[in-house]
DNA sequence: TTGTATGCGTTATCAC
DNA sequence: GTGATAACGCATACAA
């Protein structure tokens, strides 16, 4: 920088200002400015900018696993709304394990980032508090409702609800819930489970609670379930699955037993994963407003990053969220 | 620091020596130290040591659009490696343009990387050189032949002739190439149309311009292609896909025309993405060697940004590939 | 409008 | 084996 100012017979600080678009400087000194520092090839430092002024204009995402279609989504859009509020995205899986999600948390507290969005899957409220007091973080998508920490959600129960309503409108009476789990810490899972058993109850369709599957979130494990339902010898003529992954998986286990949709059963899931629209058949399915909650977490977060909310004061977003009916209900 | 230091009697340096490892220091002084970063709760400013040591312990990788499975996997490997040796990856989408790769090579020059991995789309040769001077950068899977840039490539070529030599094999006469194309800078789609054309060859059919659809690389332009074909009335009984995407499509169009695979035509795709072992029909594709191709770059990554490696002597590797028959062309 | 002095937190160097 | 000093490159505060 020092050099840059030599040449245009300046200070170094004057440059700094130039850099930085400080309104107190005269054209002729900024043009002269602009000049060397294109002549001489400069380029600020970015590691002493981070030094002294304390930030790194970095946020951390902390998710999962990226090689996952919902995550890979989100991904993108948090990417993509970073980028054009002037912010780089550096990604953390945290393979869905609380350690992996702890050590993002630490990661962020060496002041790497100047915020993180993490999307929850272990961590729960007990050790939200203490792992995230004092720093800017977003919670997305899944666990922690504690009130210290800004939370984005969507409508698991609303969302599975609505699917199994239209399940049963379409004739469905033995809906088995891929994926559903009663017990366990409050999450994403037991929500939708929770929505379904509801929708079941509105229909007057009674409970089983052989046809509450769980399984992994993933294409193996809606395989896997649709299995073992067949093996177990539960009847089924719907299949509500926790998300798209296990839809799809599911699709496939049908495929296995000979089966198809919506011949042998109707089957529906959950994000609206790009795949879901393209499978033989398409696949029906509750819709998060994604972009919406990107746009909303990073509203949330920038907000944080400022300084411009108190520290408790906590928001909890929960974004809309609407069934789009393809062809594995029927069309 | 200087707090820790105090609290155990030492100076600011021991604390520094200790905390990075070094040998010369006695274990009575590393105990005392240590315990009192412990209860201090101390954590290394990393903006300091960056601008000290002239590193970020950042690597960037450019991609086209993490939303997109291929890209995801790659991602999620890229993330994996990189931290098994101690960087974090910030990711930079470019939608796949000229323009957007441009400006991360341009972000990474900034320092806030210590190294690049850039998967190529439409970066060419003539960029490269001028672009690439100066910095660790690696390029995965696409384009970019240039002797000063290192490059991890697939085999695109063999891949393809592998896959129409398949589809041939069962029977095929008249196979389209989804996604084909001959014009154009030379990259994975001319490539992989050349194996198609190869393998035409060798196995004595005709080559017909009509069986070459290009169309985007995605769910969309598989659909798209064998729409097109059906419009244009151009009868055949294999597709051969560029990409998984592109096949997934594919399957998903012959579904809309009231055909399926393998029944009516056999498909083939490229990449071995996790849905394609889940499709219904599986998908019989082309898997390169995604963990090997990481590793390498990863591998040749480190030599360039510790400088272990001169400037002019770049390597150029291509990663294992194999053909997984799956159900799409017969199982 | 521009320049000077100072410090951000760490570590290389060299003396002890 | 340990500590004093300086320097990494920039930006805040204030003086000119």
């Amino acid at each position: 920088m020092s050099d840059v100012a030599k040449a245009a017979g300046v200070s170094a600080m004057t440059v700094s200002n130039v850099l930085n678009g400080h309104p107190h400087v005269s054209e002729e000194t900024r043009r002269r400015v602009t000049e060397a520092v294109e002549r001489l090839g400069y380029r600020m430092n970015v590691a002493a900018r981070n030094l002294r002024s304390g930030t790194t204009g970095v946020i951390g995402l902390a998710i999962p696993d990226i090689d996952q279609p919902y995550y890979g989504r989100l991904a993108s859009l948090v990417i993509a709304e970073a980028a054009r509020r002037g912010y780089r995205v550096a990604v953390e899986q945290t393979g869905a394990s609380r350690e992996g999600e702890a050590q993002a948390v630490a990661n962020s507290r060496l002041r790497t980032y100047d915020g993180l969005i993490i999307a929850t899957v272990e961590l729960g409220d007990e050790d939200a508090a203490a792992v995230f007091a004092g720093f800017p973080v977003v919670a997305l998508g899944e666990r922690i409702s504690e009130a210290s920490v800004d939370h984005v959600g969507m409508a698991n129960f609303e969302g599975t609800r609505d699917a199994t309503l239209h399940l049963v409108e379409r004739g469905c009476r033995r809906i088995a819930a891929i994926g559903g789990r009663i017990e366990g810490e409050t999450g994403a899972a037991t929500l939708r489970t929770a929505g379904y058993l509801a929708a079941l109850d509105e229909a007057g369709l009674p409970r089983d609670d052989a046809l509450l599957v769980p399984c992994p979130f993933n294409l193996a494990g809606g395989v896997a379930a649709v299995r073992q339902l067949a093996a177990d010898g539960v009847p089924f003529d719907g299949l509500m699955c926790l998300t798209d992954s296990m839809a799809l998986g599911a699709l496939r286990g049908l495929a296995d037993l000979g089966r198809s949709a919506p011949g042998d059963a109707l089957v529906t899931g959950f994000d609206d994963v790009p795949q879901a629209a393209y499978a033989v058949p398409s696949l029906t399915t509750v819709a998060p407003g994604h972009a919406e909650m990107v746009t909303t977490a990073l509203e949330l977060l920038t907000e944080r990053m400022a300084g411009r909310r108190a520290e408790d004061e906590a928001r909890n977003v929960t974004g809309p969220h609407r069934l789009i009916i393809r062809e594995s209900t029927g069309g």
